[in-house]
DNA sequence: CAGTGGTCTAGACCACAAG
DNA sequence: TTGTGGTCTAGACCACTGG
C-alpha cells in the first residue's frame, strides 16, 4: 500500500485544519504514522519535513513534532537580474553608467560592511531602463578587496547587478525592504515627481566574514513585488 | 564510504563556484555522481534537489540537470501575526478597532476578491499600536459566506489578523508589496506627517476558488522589512 | 523508445535532547 | 539513559519527456 509523500502531506494538512491535530498539540512519531498509513518511514519523513519548513510544523528530536500554534507563513520572492525582470514583462532593458569612481566610503557605509575606516571602495551609480524610461536606480558599493578581477569590467557593457550575480558567488546575504520619498536627486533621476513614494531595496552580501557589495535600489513610481504565497 | 547529503551538497556548491561545472552546462547524471562519491543514489538526489529548489540547478527527466546561468536568488520574509512582530521586538503590543461594519464593498474590491457585484462584506479597520504608537493600519475585507463563524467574534479583543490566522486555513494567497504616501487619513491614523513614504502591503488569501480576506497593511514611517538571504 | 530524475521500501545506525 | 527525528544504503519501479 504505498502512498506518495505529497498524499500523505496532504493527509497530514487535512489533520491540521481540521483540529483533528490542534494547535500546541504533539502528534504521532513518525514510526507510528508510517505504521497507520502503511507507508515507510521515509515517507512519512519527507511530509513531515516538508510541513515544518512551511512553517506549519515543529520538529524536535526526542520532543517528537508539534502543530504551531501561529502557523508562520513564509513570502519568497525571487531576487531577478534586473535585465531579466524587464525583459519578462515584456520591455526593453537598458542600462545608463551615471558614476563610477574609486573612493573613500562614507562611514555608514563601511560600518554596515564591517570594513575599516577610510577604507576605499568602488562607487558605482546606474540607472536601469524599461522602454527607456527609468525603471529603477542603483547605488552600489564594491569592495575590490574581494573581487579584485571587476576592476576590468566595462560597466558600459555589462551591468554590475549582472556581473556580480554570476562571478561572485556569496555565502551569505542581508535584505532590507522600505519606503522612501523622491527627494530632488531621485526625482530628476527616475523622472518623476518630486516627494513620490518609492519602493527601495538595500542588500549586502558577503563572502565569508568580507562583505562583498552593498548596493541600494530605488524603484520608479508605482512598481510592486509580488509574489504568491 | 558514507557521506551526508550536506557534505555532498557543499562539493556540488564548490564545483558550481569555481566553474567546474559552468553556467548553461549539463552535469553527470546521478547515477555517475553516486558512483564517483561513492554514496547512494538517494543522498546525491537530496542535495541536488535541495540545489534546485535554491535556485541553482534545473532538473528536467530525461534532458538532465544543468547550471542555471542567471542563479536566482530567493528572499524569505515570514508573514507573521503582527501581535508577535511586535512584542518580538521588545514592544508592548495595543490593538484599536477603528470601524466595523457589513456593507456593500467597492468594485474594486470585489473584483479583486473574484466576487459578484453587489456582495456585501465585513469591513474592518483597525490600528496596531507598539508601545502605545501606531505600528501599523490594517484595513480589511472580509467573506462572511467563507467564514460565517467570523461574526461572533469580539474584535476588540482578538485582532481579527490573528483571528484568521488561526481559525481560516487558506490554500493560496497572493500578496503584493509598495510604497504609498501618507495622505491626509494615514497621516491623521498613524500620527505621522503628510507626504511621508509608507510601506504598504496587499494580501488576499483563498480557500479553494473562494476568497476569504482581502487586506491592506501600511506600515508607519520607517518600517523595514528585514530577512536573510 | 529509452534515458533521466522522482520516489518507495525495508532495515540500519546516528545525533540530539528531554528527563 | 533512551526515545525521537535525521539520514544512509541498496535495489526497485514509475513518470515524464527528449529524440
Amino acid at each position: 500500500m504505498a502512498s506518495s509523500w505529497q498524499t500523505v502531506r496532504g493527509e497530514f494538512i487535512r489533520r491540521i485544519n481540521e483540529r483533528e491535530w490542534p494547535p500546541g498539540e504533539i502528534i504521532p512519531t513518525e514510526a507510528q504514522l508510517c505504521q497507520e498509513l502503511s507507508c515507510s518511514r521515509v515517507t512519512v519523513n519527507r511530509a513531515l519535513r516538508d510541513l515544518a519548513e512551511s512553517g506549519l510544523l515543529d520538529r524536535k528530536r526526542k520532543a517528537g513534532t508539534r502543530v504551531l500554534q501561529n502557523p508562520e507563513r513564509k513570502a519568497t520572492f525571487s531576487i531577478p537580474v534586473i535585465r531579466l525582470e524587464v525583459e519578462a514583462s515584456g520591455g526593453k532593458y537598458g542600462h545608463r553608467l551615471l558614476k563610477l569612481a574609486r573612493k573613500v566610503a562614507p562611514t555608514k557605509v563601511l560600518k554596515r560592511m564591517a570594513l575599516a575606516p577610510e577604507t576605499e571602495l568602488l562607487c558605482l551609480h546606474a540607472l536601469h531602463m524599461a522602454d527607456d524610461k527609468p525603471f529603477a536606480l542603483e547605488e552600489r558599493w564594491i569592495n575590490l578587496a574581494v573581487v579584485p578581477e571587476l576592476e576590468k569590467i566595462d560597466f558600459e557593457v555589462t551591468s554590475a547587478n549582472e556581473w556580480l550575480v554570476s562571478h561572485a558567488p556569496f555565502s551569505r546575504g542581508d535584505l532590507s525592504l522600505g519606503a522612501c520619498s523622491a527627494n530632488k536627486s531621485l526625482a530628476a533621476r527616475l523622472q518623476c515627481e518630486l516627494g513620490l513614494a518609492l519602493l527601495e531595496i538595500e542588500r549586502s552580501t558577503w563572502k565569508g566574514d568580507e562583505s562583498i557589495t552593498l548596493v541600494r535600489l530605488v524603484y520608479a513610481p508605482g512598481y510592486r513585488l509580488q509574489t504568491v504565497l
